[in-house]
RNA sequence: UGACCCAUGGUGUAAUGGUAACACAGCUGGUUUUGGUCCAGCCGUUUCAGGUUCGAAUCCUGGUGGGUCAGCCA
């Protein structure tokens, strides 16, 4: 490599994270000729982008080492499933652009499989049914620093354990009258060791196998071996888990069958997110509680949120790729999300100029009734997007906060008696202001340059500062949602004894209506994405109605002009 | 007073025993018909203490700090 006859430039490698390093080793040692990983959501809430970022990994890996990707189900409690939840998540996977392979599986496809299991377990004498309340299991089972009690019932045969797993499936008990444990070790450190349940009574209706079953298997007799049916190598989940790798195992050990795939758990770090909380029950309370108008409402850090809110799957996909993954618990910086969203739209919004405040402007030397369509570049960063022309007449608005009567030389904006140039249009110099009687101003009185159309000075002059603005005749009205973001504090989930809603930004949303548009605008249908010259990025919202246009803010541009 | 896991700039992620790199944030400055973009510069004696080694962010031991586990949730 070092030799200087070699002029051979060594290949930039990027550096593999820690799950990619495995899955080489795996295929390089003919462990595994093709790697199958899964995302495998409960469908009891919407997707977040904690979720994104697993989906992104798992669908990522199976693209990169031409592998597959299940998506499954783990619908095991039918007291919190629905089918409301399984469509949302179809769409979200669907829209991040990742195609699962084969159809959609279901952990309820194979309760037949796992029944047959837990028979199997039993006869093997490795599990047994407990007669034990919730709450005397619970107590028995000890503290992370003191070891278990062995139940009364732990030593039954396997015949009776078998007649009494029967009788729990045909429905002969009640909810919570008996559960099947497997048989491990009260003692072990591990928790998770200590007899686990691995089946317990709901007389429920289940979304999907209805009320076929009244014995439903827990996440723990679930997971491993779903993963080992539909044949996974890579079974990626997050740190929390850990702890119940054991017993994954013990449940592979005993049912694996040689020459088949064993599936392998691997854990990482989930996403924290600075200035929101990402849990779905806290999410679910925002909805509930009405702080918010919905899992989809654009302040909230769902995927169906983001995607109102005007994020790109693009910009979702770098963030991601930003982040990285690893072990170490993190909160990531909600500023990195919105570089990420930037980066993509700044390749790739078209252009507008909108005033969201507007400030009348009278060029006192433009011809009355004359007006004029000047060209204007639709994306500076893609030439392939063209231009197009917007149109200036004798009165315009431009951007209330662009004005001040007297500034510093630190504002290089309007100011009276000073010259800035109108993007794409021509230099102007404000001469007069007018107020109304409460000292408000509600006009400006200027002069344009005729020569300096399209905004270049004809005699090398030059002005500091380039404004947007709109002509009034051919503007059109559009409302726009200013969002900030949902909590005033960085980690409103990580206070000891406070309640992460009383840091709810009140002022998360504002609404400004009648907002003037360039007419450019008139035909934007819901989704359509723009970057507002000097504001930020924006996206118009499915609220939009016929002759309203509503659009959200998603992110400002950046602005290091923070003075004020 | 258990088990398991983690520890590198403000925030994340690399460096796989051989000069601590990249991104974001922040601060300077340059370019600019968006105070955007773009470009340049600045910003860490790798949690501590020992040990192994010619050489340690990396390996070993111990400490410290943090996380997870006591659902018939996932």
């Amino acid at each position: 490599m070092t030799d200087k006859n070699n002029i051979e430039i060594p290949e930039e490698k990027k550096s593999l994270n820690f799950i990619e390093q495995i899955i080489e080793e795996d295929l390089n040692s003919g462990k595994h000729k093709e790697i199958i990983t899964r995302f495998p959501p409960e469908p009891n809430g919407y997707l977040h982008i904690g979720h994104a970022k697993s989906i992104i990994l798992n669908f990522g890996l199976g693209e990169k080492y031409k592998g597959k990707t299940n998506l499954r189900f783990d619908d095991t409690n039918p007291a919190k499933e629905d089918t409301e939840y399984v469509d949302s998540i179809l769409e979200d996977v669907q829209w991040l652009g990742f195609k699962w392979h084969g159809k959609v599986h279901y952990a309820s496809d194979y309760f037949n499989q796992l029944y047959e299991w837990a028979v199997k377990l039993i006869k093997d004498g490795l599990a047994y049914v407990d007669d034990q309340s919730g709450e005397e299991i619970s107590v028995m089972r000890g503290t992370p620093t003191k070891p278990g009690t062995e139940s009364p019932n732990r030593n039954r045969t396997a015949e009776e354990n078998l007649d009494l797993f029967i009788r729990m499936k045909n429905g002969d008990f009640k909810d919570g009258e008996k559960v099947l444990r497997a048989k491990i070790d009260m003692s072990s450190p591990n928790m998770h060791m200590r007899d686990p349940v691995m089946y317990r009574i709901k007389h429920a209706e289940h979304h999907r196998t209805g009320n076929k079953w009244c014995i439903y298997p827990m996440y723990d007799f679930t997971h491993g071996q779903s993963d080992y049916i539909e044949g996974i190598t890579h079974s990626i989940c997050t740190l929390e888990f850990e702890n119940h790798r054991p017993l994954y195992d013990w449940f592979m050990d005993h049912i694996y069958e040689e020459g088949r795939t064993r599936p392998r758990q691997i854990e990482f770090a989930r996403l924290n997110l600075s200035y929101t909380v990402m849990s779905k029950r806290k999410l679910a309370e925002l909805v509930e509680e009405k702080y918010v108008s919905g899992w989809n409402d654009p302040r909230m850090p769902t995927i169906s949120g983001l995607r109102r809110r005007g994020y790109t799957p693009e910009s979702l996909k770098l963030f991601a790729d930003k982040v990285g993954i690893a072990k170490r618990e993190n909160i990531i910086d909600v500023g990195l999300l919105e570089y990420s969203i930037r980066e993509h739209l700044n390749r790739t919004a078209q252009r507008v100029m909108t005033v969201l405040n507007p400030l009348k402007v009278t060029i006192t030397n433009y011809p009355e009734n004359e007006e004029e369509l000047l060209p204007a570049i639709n994306n500076p960063e893609d030439e392939t997007m063209g231009e197009r022309e917007v149109p200036f007449s004798k009165i315009l608005y431009i951007e209330k906060e662009d004005f001040k009567e007297v500034a510093n030389r630190k504002f290089f904006r309007l100011k009276l008696g000073g010259e800035v140039r109108l993007r794409y249009a021509y230099f102007i110099k404000c001469n007069e202001v007018i107020k109304d009687e409460t000292g408000q101003i509600t006009e400006l009185l200027c002069t344009y340059d005729p020569l300096s159309k399209g905004g270049k000075s004809p005699d090398g002059r030059k002005v500091k500062g380039t404004l947007h603005w709109v002509s009034a005749k051919h503007a059109i009205d559009v409302d726009i949602r200013l969002y900030d973001r949902l909590f005033s504090d960085e980690s409103p989930d990580g206070h000891k004894n406070k309640d992460f809603k009383e840091f709810i930004n009140p002022n998360s949303l504002t609404v400004l209506e009648n907002c003037k548009a360039e007419p450019f605008l008139k035909n934007a249908k819901s989704g359509d994405r723009f970057q507002f010259e000097r504001l930020g990025y924006f996206c118009v919202d499915k609220d939009s109605f016929e002759n309203k246009i509503i659009i959200n803010r998603t992110v400002p541009l950046r602005d290091s002009w923070k003075n004020k």
